[in-house]
DNA sequence: AACAAAATTGTAATCGTTTTCACACTGTCT
DNA sequence: AGACAGTGTGAAAACGATTACAATTTTGTT
């Protein structure tokens, strides 16, 4: 029932190879065929099976994107990036949720492979898997974005995760805390295990001493920020600061802080991973590091496009800067009897 | 250079047609053959093209997904549960952002047609549009959700959201307001209308008049949410509540009450559309219905997998109850000198 | 006018599957 | 022995586009 190439050449009195060269700007055809295939193709409503092209050409104008987490309001800023800059390059985006689960990612993976995608973007949910290899070795162009893979060599564009996590921890020291708590996301995934650096790193510059207890990690989610929150604030004693490495985390963080009563920064100091629209709403207002999620996902297609272009190219690894927000909820803090304070000036 | 069934085939030392058997669970290959040709598959690590499978078969084992906004966390909710039954059912997904932009939406839906997708998953940006009726004409499975489509009869999996709003506002007028603003999405969309409705319903059923000034629409979304607040709130005589029509209008308007340092629900009662993560630390707790995301995702998924098995049965509405959640913000309200506020009992 | 080069058009092969059809080989039943 | 119903297998025809190649016409150059 649908109409195809052949009904059109047929209406219009020409060659299936005639429509097609109409239909694909190729030059080489009068005017007046032109004319007529394009009457054609009007009156007939026709509309070129992609499958059948994809199949022919072998590649397809779809990007398949996949997201480790769709319910993250980080990803879907980045998605929505992605996708106005796919739709504003004549492509289109296939988007699947891995749900930070290795198996869902792999066959996700694979489906984009039998699909014939132009292309690949992807926040790995580990470091490292054969799916990614099988990736590069079909020489489909892929663009890792916001974690590391180390399997092999890929395009990305990253934050810096370690420069953020510095900056946000050493504020936090430099306002006089010294037991700092940290609910981060797993180590396997370069944001988790970079974060957990920039923490260390300011701990170490300052002398402070690590106390693994205050170190917390897990999925990446709600659920697990406020388990990990409530850990640490039932800790013999608690720390005076925390630093949550994700959004989803910062919420579960909030949540646990908020049902205990306490308030920041007196009762507890806190400093976030990621900006979120309603935090306005949080009084007082929690310093958050910005990642730049709109150029995130700018230049993930950028870089994807570029490759298709060049496949030879030397692989391009983008690092964005993030911008700290120092609000309130990490202010100077009054020390209390609560605990040992080694007090510095800030 | 990708393995091709061919490859399989000669390796298997049998035909291409006995290794599609095989693959495809096919009776009739004797248990040699089969145990050859999985090896042949096995070595190869032959993954048979999609694209080529969907030409021939013409359909493929996609579902295409149409949202309306992704940054909405009551899409992300729903694209979540779509997602995970899709998954179970062996479909995979393959998501469009239309951004409330009626050409885009247009534009993606060709694409799904183009690529021959099992069936389409949508919210409507608007009651209406060609596309819509392509795709019945067609034949291709399509689900409407949350947003009703009047064109042209389709499945559908929507909420009450006439009973939703007329709860919401009705407890307001309870509470002892008489002087309601709304701040919704534009009537073009069912949501908007719908629940346009169900506040007029209200003020109807308790006799009290309708003012036009009261009542804002707009794009749903945060910029616009936040502009309508403010204006009902510079109007010279304010509404002294407030009913939100949406998530994302409701960040807007939150933020506008809070940056005019108003608190409810002293200065202003507040009952809103959709339930979000955050929310518990909105302060006073805020009084919400929270729509069944989760089942309305699963819902259609199921909808549309009837439809693929018997394409001629009769068009399904399915209207899911949305429950309400009363909080503080829309608590009884002490009357103040503010303006004539016909106190009824609560 | 003669010839080369460029512009138009069509024929048919191709992309990688699935599936119809034909054929061959079993048994089983008259 | 012949007919018949299964089984098991492969050759080849789809599916709907693109495009290499060839054939033809037009244009440009001497």
């Amino acid at each position: 029932m649908p109409t195809k190439i052949e009904d059109v050449a047929r209406r219009a009195g020409v060659s299936t190879a005639t429509v097609s060269r109409v239909l694909s700007g190729k030059p080489y055809v009068s005017d007046e065929l032109r004319q007529r295939v394009l009457g054609a193709v009007n009156t007939l409503n026709y509309r070129p099976s992609r499958v059948a092209r994809s199949l022919r050409v072998q590649r397809s104008s779809i990007i398949g994107l996949i997201v480790s987490d769709i319910q993250n309001p980080f990803f879907t800023a980045v998605v929505r990036a992605i996708e106005d800059t796919a739709y504003q390059n004549k492509f289109s985006v296939f988007l699947c949720n891995s749900d930070e689960d290795v198996g869902k990612e792999t066959m996700y993976l694979d489906l984009m492979l039998a699909e014939h995608v132009a292309g690949v973007i992807i926040s790995p949910t580990a470091g490292m898997n054969d799916a990614y290899r099988r990736l590069v070795e079909e020489r489909v162009p892929a663009v890792a974005i916001d974690r590391r893979i180390t399997n092999v060599a890929i395009d990305s564009v990253l934050v810096d995760n370690v420069g953020a996590a510095r900056q946000l921890v050493t504020h936090l020291i430099e306002q006089g805390h010294s037991r700092i708590g940290a609910v981060l996301g797993t180590p396997a995934s370069s944001t988790g295990e970079e974060r957990l650096r920039g923490y260390l790193d300011a701990l170490h510059a300052h002398g402070l001493p690590v106390e693994q207890d205050l170190i917390r990690t897990g999925m990446p989610r709600i659920l697990e920020g406020h388990a990990m929150m409530r850990e640490l604030l039932q800790l013999p004693k608690p720390p005076t600061a925390v630093f949550t490495g994700n959004a989803l985390l910062t919420i579960g963080a909030l949540r646990a802080i908020h049902s205990s009563g306490l308030r920041f920064p007196d009762d507890i100091a806190m400093a976030a991973f990621d900006e979120m629209d309603w935090m306005f709403f949080v009084k007082p207002a929690l310093t958050v590091v910005a990642q730049p999620t709109y150029d995130l996902g700018r230049l993930a297609v950028e870089l994807l496009l570029k490759r298709m272009d060049e496949p030879d190219r030397p692989i391009e690894e983008v690092v964005l800067a993030a911008h700290v927000h120092y609000r309130e909820s990490s202010k100077w803090r009054v020390p209390n009897a609560n605990g040992a304070n080694h007090q510095k000036e800030g």
